[in-house]
DNA sequence: ATAAAACGAGACCTTACGTCA
DNA sequence: CCTGACGTAAGGTCTCGTTTT
């Protein structure tokens, strides 16, 4: 699963969620039109009978037993999409994931639904994927930082041991200032300019040994001299 | 040409209902 | 049967872009 483009600076995340083209995440219709006046529809209907025979009923659901408690404020019924349904605003969810006045329409027709509900479906769906994105991200993150804290330990004895190398004996020389030994936060390449370019300052041959092969291992890290970041 | 009002649509937050353990 | 957690449909509000005046 790629989950950062390698170039990436931004917040921008491209997962690969099952039914869901991550691709294209939220595309704005850009179309503007009527239909602000479905707002004010109540579209609760009274379940009678089984999930498919209550959808059967629409445009009728104005006189539904919801509205029949004497001016008071209709109890809210809550609505069950069947299957068939579900699966039919999924499908076109995937194909994109706002719907134009036409479309919405139509699926509604299709569905036997109320565009507003269509409407309010793909919104809660929107939501959904966004949802379900940011815990992705999240899950990602917490990786991620786990993964940098334990390399920028590393790193950090990594530094440790080559001041401990390239610090001379007491007697012999004078200690190598600590901005010798630098690392470039963007490469993560370490670079060691100023006394190690004169050779190790050690005494004991085992301890040359030892500086020469960090010596190649660091030059091994950094394959060009110079970073231009 | 520009500013302000009006409008529409989506995002976001919240509430309420149905289901299930 | 009761209860709490959870999923989800839907209401309300805010924000922003576009159109109209």
């Amino acid at each position: 699963m790629e989950i950062f483009p390698n170039n990436s600076t931004c917040l921008e995340l491209t997962i690969a969620v099952p039914g869901f083209n991550s691709s294209q995440p939220f595309p704005s219709s850009g179309e503007i039109s009527g239909g602000g006046a479905m707002k004010a529809l109540d579209i609760n209907q009274a379940p009678s009978g089984t999930e498919e025979e209550c959808m059967e009923e629409e445009e009728e659901d104005d006189e539904s037993p919801n509205n029949n408690n004497n001016g008071g404020p209709a109890p809210r019924k809550k609505l069950r999409l069947t299957k068939e349904q579900s699966r039919v605003l999924e499908e076109t969810f995937i194909q994109n994931h706002t719907l134009n006045p036409k479309e919405k329409e139509a699926l509604a027709v299709e569905l036997k639904l109320k565009p507003r509900q269509v409407e309010v479906w793909f919104q809660n769906r929107r939501a959904r994927s966004k949802m379900k994105l940011m815990e992705m991200e999240y899950e990602y993150l917490k990786k991620l930082s786990g993964t940098l804290t334990e390399q920028n330990r590393r790193l950090k004895k990594e530094v440790e041991e080559l001041r401990a190398l390239t610090v001379a004996p007491p007697h012999s020389r004078q200690p190598m200032p600590s901005s010798t030994i630098t690392m470039c936060p963007c490469c993560e390449r370490v670079t060691t300019t100023t006394a190690l370019d004169k050779g190790p300052a050690t005494s004991t041959s085992a301890a040359a040994a030892t500086s020469a092969a960090k010596m190649s291992f660091l030059q091994q890290r950094q394959p060009s001299a110079t970073c231009y970041n």
